[in-house]
DNA sequence: CCTACCGATCGGTAGG
DNA sequence: CCTACCGATCGGTAGG
């Protein structure tokens, strides 16, 4: 009961040209990677390339999912099975600075590259960007919330600064590294996520 | 003995292709701005945009340039004049935040914007843009240290971390306010930049 | 998923 | 600083 050959062949096609545009697009942004390019690197035609997507656009934004997907499994999933609240909140900080130090993405955060590129450009790509941001600023929030409550952070934190200032860490840590290729960039990171977190200097993530 | 009037308004023109390029570039990044666009932007021919700098590449690295010089006017010459030390890092702080709340660059912080542009691809633009980077790394870090040797700051505390934070926060303002168009999002950075300083909570920047 | 092609635009230049 | 033009590449499509 497998699909046809032909659409499971045309599904694995799909996913070559996403995983190679993603990685392109970390490099050279989402607009840098030209149909031609992405052909050529894959040994394809352009026709081959596009014709899965229809569009450029509908291009980006499948590679947008992609990368939502592969940001959400290596940050996100990797703590969501710790307890709700501070736990969970320092698990996460650990992933996305182990995301950040592997190089996930060649060429950096996928997000934080098409975030910078797309923020002045209107359009359904800046939309989707938006939309993952602001949800991925509402889940570290949720959990701020929650260690809050729990009294795992001062009861007159604010939960949207919290969240505020990780992300600001994360980019930070990615221009530390990408741009001026900083060695301790991940180690600042860590240390300044502690601090946001109000952990001893000691303190491990 | 004014200098010859084509001698003066070619460098007018210059001056005008510039400003428009900046301005376009901070909204859709340094490669995004063609010859062409520009050209139609300001009323003008192609050959009159591209001439005075010889290349693309050459408009792009003199149009880096002239975003460093507003920058440094509009952030470090509004400090400069404070007393070394915590004074004059507040004093930074402070404009950096009003340069990223006035808009100074309309489509955001033109450095953030072309660094994480450019992080990627290898070439002189890169290479300028890492040397500001460092340079700015490097004003900031002095300043920390000078204050941790007035004892402004933790004799503990380390001047690299803390000219680190202040990017991360600064770039994290940028991305609250254009892409999520957060009002808060220079009130949030202050916030941030008080605790890296190590400044009381009811303390203004 | 390929070849072959479309009109539009790219960066850049010759000549004035 | 303009017109007029160059070859190359852009996103996209027809037809197979």
């Amino acid at each position: 009961m497998s699909p046809r050959r032909s659409a499971a062949a045309a599904a694995a096609t799909r996913a070559a040209v996403l995983d190679e545009a993603v990685e392109l697009a970390s490099r050279e942004g989402l607009e840098g990677v030209s149909i031609g390019d992405l052909a050529a690197q894959m040994g394809m035609s352009k026709a081959g390339v596009v014709g899965p997507f229809g569009s450029k656009e509908a291009l980006q934004l499948a590679a947008l999912a992609r990368a939502s997907e592969i940001f959400r499994r290596e940050v996100w999933e990797r703590a969501a099975g710790r307890e709700p609240g501070l736990p969970r909140l320092r698990a996460i900080c650990e992933a996305w600075i182990s995301y950040l130090e592997r190089d996930v993405f060649p060429g950096g955060c996928f997000l934080t590259q098409t975030g910078a590129e797309f923020d002045g450009r209107p359009g359904p790509v800046r939309d989707a960007l938006l939309e993952t941001s602001k949800l991925w600023q509402a889940v570290l929030r949720r959990e701020a919330q929650t260690a809050r409550r729990r009294d795992e952070l001062p009861a007159d934190s604010d939960p949207a600064q919290v969240a505020f200032e990780l992300e600001a860490v994360a980019q930070g840590v990615n221009t530390a590294r990408q741009l001026r290729g900083d060695p301790r960039a991940g180690a600042r990171g860590r240390a300044a996520m502690r601090r946001v977190l109000g952990l001893p200097k000691g303190t491990r993530l």
